[in-house]
DNA sequence: CCCATAATGTGAATAATATCACATTGTTAA
DNA sequence: TTAACAATGTGATATTATTCACATTATGGG
């Protein structure tokens, strides 16, 4: 079943299913049936059958799914029955925010370098304890720190050459901040996130009466 | 045209060919065809050529397009030829993080009011000149600086009862930020950003071998 | 023990989306 | 003026993703 090419939407509906049962499991429930999660991650219950079963069978028929055990399966179908250690690069509002923000680090992702051009920023030391290395050191560090995944929160002009950096570092995941297309090998896989095209979207949206 | 119904990637892609025009228009190009600006926004020409399809005619046969005029059109597709006012809601290290930046403005995305329910916070003002509110009073100066976005930056346990308060106040677009599945009336527009989604994502493209 | 019940897992049907391939049409230059 | 060219716009096709509908199978009660 791993064999199959899973679609990425389902990968995203995974890891929105696994926030979901672990609110679930806080409130001590311990059996959810498909539609009953469904409806509160506002997607088709056949949908998280169907995803589910790229990977196995995880219920049990007239009775539904044990919330523990399927955060487990999910876990393990993502691959965060682990720690992963993130290099941020670019340490301006967004990179600062997102290292001092708890929620990482609660789901198992683990900074263990940072990186500016900024000698003002160089050598200082951030609130989790990191201090700041400047980027020349990037590829050395990250080998060094084994970091997994780099985080690119620079300005879009240098997105570019940080990716080529991670790269050469040897790190084959990227989140991308900076609003510009990055290119990479095949084997690196990035995702973006930008904030001003989600904004773009609801403009449209709301300007088109929809 | 405007009629049809558009897909929402189509949407997505839109924003993200203004963004790289906008790049291109920087480095003096005055034309461009569709295969180019695929290449640089990682897609598929035609794929461009139906995104725009669905709008209109923009671009000259035999020759491609004109950067400056595919901005304007690409704007006025997605509402962009105006500003936007924002409300932004929770101001830890995120919301923050996000008044501070400047390229909401540039976009013509402009935050009008701010919340927060630390009492610490309140009353605060901001780098951009803002004073923060308490939520409590969200609603009525929502409405008064006429908010069009909400941005909703606080902790999940919070969000949805923001998200009621917001659409209360006359709010159809919404931000989130917030890892949960927040439940709004239809007339109101959600994106959802989730950073460890993609983070998730990226775990399992490595763990997998992908 | 067997039946009623409930909810899974899944093949088939549908819908949405992306790509191909080419006819169409501006442009340029001889 | 016209032919060669280049790149759009788009119908047809292929691909991918979602939803339906039901056969399947644990469970619990009579």
């Amino acid at each position: 079943m791993k064999f199959a090419k899973i679609p990425m939407a389902t990968i995203n509906r995974l890891s929105i299913y696994m926030r979901t049962l672990q609110d679930l499991l806080e409130e001590e429930m311990d059996v959810i049936s498909s539609e009953r999660l469904a409806k509160q991650c506002g997607v088709n219950p056949a949908q998280i059958r169907k995803d589910l079963a790229y990977f196995g069978e995880f219920g049990v028929r007239g009775v539904g799914y044990r919330v523990s055990d399927l955060i487990n399966q999910i876990k393990e179908i993502l691959g965060l029955n682990r720690n992963w250690n993130l290099a941020m690069v670019g340490l301006g509002n967004l990179g600062s925010a997102m290292i001092r923000h708890g929620n990482f680090i609660k789901h198992g992702y683990i900074f263990t370098s940072a990186f500016d051009v900024d000698p003002q920023k160089v050598g200082k030391r951030l609130p989790n304890g990191l201090i700041i290395n400047h980027v020349d050191e990037l590829e050395e560090i990250v080998k060094e720190r084994e970091a997994h995944i780099g985080i690119i929160a620079t300005p879009a002009s240098a997105a570019q050459s940080v990716a080529n950096q991670l790269v050469l570092g040897g790190i084959n995941g990227i989140l991308n901040f900076a609003p510009v297309q990055i290119q990479v090998p095949d084997c690196c896989h990035v995702e973006n996130v930008d904030f001003t095209i989600k904004l773009d979207c609801i403009a449209y949206h709301l300007s088109s009466g929809g």
